[in-house]
DNA sequence: GGAAGTCTGTGAAAACCTTCACGGGAGCGG
DNA sequence: CCGCTCCCGTGAAGGTTTTCACAGACTTCC
């Protein structure tokens, strides 16, 4: 009898691919949605700490941003306890604590790659340093020799990619290369030991596990409003 | 005796903001995650139908989008029938109901205030055309007269704003002004009549309910980011 | 035309996330 | 130092979203 040819890799089941969600620290498992928040309560700490706030009470800060109280309370519960009863959260121990779980007490150093429209109006941006992101160079294919662009940024050409994410010690990556480019540039950045990349190319990457991606993906945000006000 | 200087609207309960998510349609609540995923199918097919595909099974496009086959199945079944079983989705079909259901079947007339760095960009971008979206003309405070900018989209003065608005029928906004615009520009597009906003700009706006906005912060995407790889 | 195999649509179960509600600790005024 | 009030931390409840698993419908191939 003829062997039938292999469709599949076969078995009954087929576990298709989970969505991954949260993830876990000190033994507890972080819902994604509370890291996200975590942002927003930190930029509101430093908003209240430039207007000399001393306290701001969960219900406070839960008016500012638009949840509930119960939530900021449960959130900042994940990562200690932060808060003084009958007091609220004292603002400057509350910022400085988010900084250091969201490990942007340090300046983070950040490549960004394909330097067009959209890369050069990331580059001239003030407000990721003040956030603790330094962009510390870039790298497109259409530049020949190492020239100094935006905010002083330099630009080299993507062969020196290897080269210079070694040299300053870069572990963060902005991506907004061309479509076609975008999964061969990914790969060059992680074989290089880049370990989270965010990507403004409207393409999924294939990556390992172990590197973290995030998309911006802007024709899907309007996609979804045009949804909203149809 | 003196009256208690009332601090605040009393009651033993605060039933804080509910954090909304999702919208009816039909009858049926359609989880917000649903829409988002549906421009993700939407897209994929589109590139499922440039390569002649004549249909795509449900875990054809899980693998490619990485999600589960029972979830592709179950958001595009909110909507309606659209699979056939033992054969799949056919491709151009679910294409086009994908593109009616999002409202993205009609070009959508769209207004960007703002046009500095982040304007300029977007204002340059292709991608919104193709994905059913153009940008018919653009804001900023410092024009003294109409001129053609990047993509050959006309740039007035804001105080032309609410006059062209009208002109061209524009229900929806991209806002990339200074962060202490935001505020006041939004206001003026909102009592302009604007339905939808996407903000870029990392400030949380006060808004009417029936004025649907989303946000891309990117600061915030770098954050998390850098939780994730401390 | 029939049998084997594929793949959808969908209840039910599980996982996940948010809100409720309250005990009790901390400040504060007297 | 005491009592009163405020507000945090947290188990439990409630709600939402994802995954599982299967009946049945359709295709395909002989
Ligand atoms: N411009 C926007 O407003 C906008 C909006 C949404 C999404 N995007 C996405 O962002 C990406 C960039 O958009 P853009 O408008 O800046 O495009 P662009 O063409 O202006 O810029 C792309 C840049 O990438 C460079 N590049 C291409 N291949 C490369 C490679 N292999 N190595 C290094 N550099 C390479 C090109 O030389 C070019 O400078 C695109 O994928 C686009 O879909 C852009
Ligand atoms: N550039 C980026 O890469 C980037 C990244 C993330 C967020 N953002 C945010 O996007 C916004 C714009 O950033 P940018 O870098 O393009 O800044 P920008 O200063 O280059 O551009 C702002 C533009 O808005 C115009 N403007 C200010 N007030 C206005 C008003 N009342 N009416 C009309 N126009 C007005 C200014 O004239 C200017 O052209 C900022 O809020 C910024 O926080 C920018």
């Amino acid at each position: 009898m003829t062997a039938k040819r292999p469709k599949a890799p076969r078995g009954t089941s087929h576990p298709d691919t989970p969505a991954d969600s949260g993830s876990s620290l000190d033994g507890r498992k972080i819902p994604a949605a509370v890291i996200k928040r975590l942002s927003l309560y930190a930029r509101a700490l430093q908003e209240l700490e430039r207007q000399q706030a001393e306290k701001v009470s969960s219900s406070e800060l839960s008016r500012l941003l638009g949840f509930t109280s119960a939530q900021v309370r449960k959130d900042l519960a994940y990562f200690g306890q932060f808060g003084v009863p009958g007091f609220g959260y004292p603002v400057g121990d509350l910022r400085r604590n988010l900084r250091r779980i969201l490990g942007t007490d340090r300046e983070l150093q950040v490549a960004l790659v394909g330097v067009g429209h959209l890369g050069t109006a990331l580059l001239s941006y003030g407000g990721f340093t003040r956030q603790g992101f330094r962009i510390v160079c870039a790298f497109d294919k259409e530049v020949s020799a190492p020239r100094i662009g935006a905010a002083g940024i330099p630009v080299y050409h993507i062969d020196e990619l290897e080269k210079r994410l070694a040299e300053h010690a870069i572990g963060f990556a902005i991506l907004t290369v061309s479509s076609e480019a975008a999964q061969a540039v990914a790969n060059r950045l992680i074989a290089a030991g880049i370990s989270a990349i965010l990507n403004f190319v409207p393409v999924r990457l294939q990556t390992p596990e172990h590197v973290k991606i995030h998309y911006v993906d802007l024709a899907l945000e309007m996609e979804s409003l045009s949804f909203y006000t149809r």
